[in-house]
DNA sequence: CGCCCTTATGCTCGCGCTGAGCGGAAGCTA
DNA sequence: TAGCTTCCGCTCAGCGCGAGCATAAGGGCG
């Protein structure tokens, strides 16, 4: 039998449950942050402790204290990625229970998107300025980014692990023939954070520094408590690749909605710009919603008819969500 | 702040990691499990505790004692899920820790693939027989499954409840309109779960029967211990996914191999049969393999060429993998 | 030695999805 | 009523992909 526990392995560790709860409102993509205590700290995720003897299952456990702490009831929940790096938490470093966390992502509908005391809304894209495309290639990647990842592809010892750390670059930022990926944010954000260009490097482990309130963060990004930017980048990248194949999208918007309204929560999460006309298309060609019979004359022009989800559409497509192209090229 | 520990709610539990070693051999899909110990216990999926003092990270720990215990260096890992429901350890519930398993999925190369003493390799599909339409759409599926679904349907409370069960199960098993997708390996399984159509459901928790041993497992799979079943069908359903997009199924492949060969692994894998000109197409035009200039005479007929995988794809494709069609209908 | 069987491999055809644009419809404002 | 804005119906071309046909290149056997 392949399964033992030699003495001192069986350790305990303590369970925590992180949320990445996202919405978008006015057409911004937005995740609830608990704001930092002083200046010297940073924003951190919402989380909040596993109860084995409480919580049935994890699942339950998270709802639950969402809910407690926030007052937010979170629809569509599901299990990121398990977080257990040693260097994750400095303060366990020195001895006490190794602190392990449970991501989890949760989408909540932008009307019951209140703000809880202590947190705030953030744009995604304070947090990730390099993801955002909606209005073309953002200028930083090449300005600041790519120069900057240069220097780091420099610094590598011999002439394969140069080619190596170009290699990763290239897939990960969609330089040379490969388009970029939206999908691809937890290895940017990866690269980034082991080319010492985000905050958290510097600060891992080390001295904390002043410079975390420096508007230098206008192209790292706002860095967060702990790893939490990279559960974060984890959360966006599924959430970027679940939209195409699952109707999720309707979890954030509200009951009846234009399809412009729709076409722009998923760009504001896609982080692309898409063709209006055949999102439409597209859009009904899936079934995905249903014409409610009134109108929207809020838009300024020709009032747009108001929508609402079809839930059927699970019941007649394998893979219903909003088609969109993977890769783009440059521009 | 949101995050706050009431006294008692932060409480130790024991981490377990899990291995879902999976490779295809002889163009069958298989799986290292380890063997039952007695008549009255069940196969069950390859783990090893966490050592939170020794491991730096959790994907250490696991590649460690696999290395340790079967003496095989696993290549491409995944973390999949994190597994903490309360009933899925029966010996837990009278108190001590929790028990917490977070699964990972490897892959590993046929030449590589000995078998551990005491483990066995066990074809998948003899523990999801549903799952294997390689010839065809597998004939237990509306010979058995389907009206022993219909009755756990009919059981339900009221029509409400009726049409909730009736759409999951079009739904997950493609029945109705919508086609068969390979992917929802898991969604499956939970529902036969539910329904009290595999073994685990009847012992789970209570008395464990010797009819675990008998043949009815001809329709309803191989039980294993625990939710390790649960376990191998998230891997199942997350290969299939990957497959598409990621160029994993090389990790399965020797180092040089014919079309046919990986076209026989992918299938094997996706519980698919593909169309064999188009398979060669598509393997070429996404730039995937390139000739070695060797030739294969093992086939019988006229020699095939023998390819090797190309790792430079990556750099030139956002997604390269093996394009499949995602659903496919009654047949 | 040539026929036949088997498997590999190249090529073609046609449908449907998708990207991209044009132009009309329907509201508002001045 | 003219002009602006936004919504929305429609068309067209390219090509990705499913499916089949034809040919190549081996081995076995009479």
């Amino acid at each position: 039998m392949i399964k033992k526990s030699p003495p001192g392995s069986a350790q305990a560790v303590v369970l925590d449950l992180g949320a990445v709860i996202a919405t978008v409102a006015s057409d911004e993509p937005r995740v609830l942050l608990v704001n930092a205590k002083d200046t010297d700290s940073r924003p951190r995720l919402p989380s909040g402790p596993f109860d084995p003897e409480g919580d049935r299952t994890m699942e339950e456990g998270l709802r639950r204290w969402v809910a407690e702490q926030t007052g937010l009831a979170v629809g569509f929940v599901e299990q990121l990625y398990t977080f257990g790096d040693r260097f994750r938490d400095p303060d366990t470093r020195a001895g006490g229970p190794r602190s392990i966390s449970v991501g989890y992502v949760a989408l909540i509908r932008q009307s019951a998107a209140k703000r809880p005391a202590g947190s705030d809304w953030f744009d995604w894209y304070r947090l990730f300025p390099w993801e955002d495309w909606r209005n073309g290639r953002p200028a930083l990647l090449d300005e600041i980014l790519k120069p900057k990842i240069g220097s780091w592809i420099d610094g590598a010892g011999d002439a394969k692990a140069k080619r190596a750390r170009r290699g990763r670059m290239d897939v990960a930022f969609g330089f040379s023939d490969v388009g970029w990926d939206a999908d691809r944010v937890l290895e940017r954000y990866e690269l980034l954070y082991e080319a010492g260009l985000v905050a958290e490097t510097v600060t891992d482990g080390r001295i904390r520094t002043r410079q975390d309130q420096s508007d230098a963060h206008a192209w790292t990004g706002l860095p967060l408590h702990q790893d939490h930017r990279r559960i974060l980048a984890t959360a966006l990248g599924r959430l970027r690749g679940k939209i195409r194949y699952r109707p999720v999208i309707f979890e954030v918007m509200p009951i009846a909605f234009t399809l412009l309204q729709l076409q722009r929560a998923v760009e504001a999460l896609a982080g692309a710009p898409l063709h209006k006309q055949n999102f439409r298309r597209l859009v009904a060609a899936e079934g995905l919603v249903e014409p409610t019979g009134r109108v929207s004359s809020e838009t300024g022009g020709r009032p747009a008819e108001l929508f609402r989800f079809r839930p059927d559409v699970v019941r007649e497509r394998p893979a219903p969500g909003v088609r969109m192209p993977r890769g783009r090229r440059t521009k």
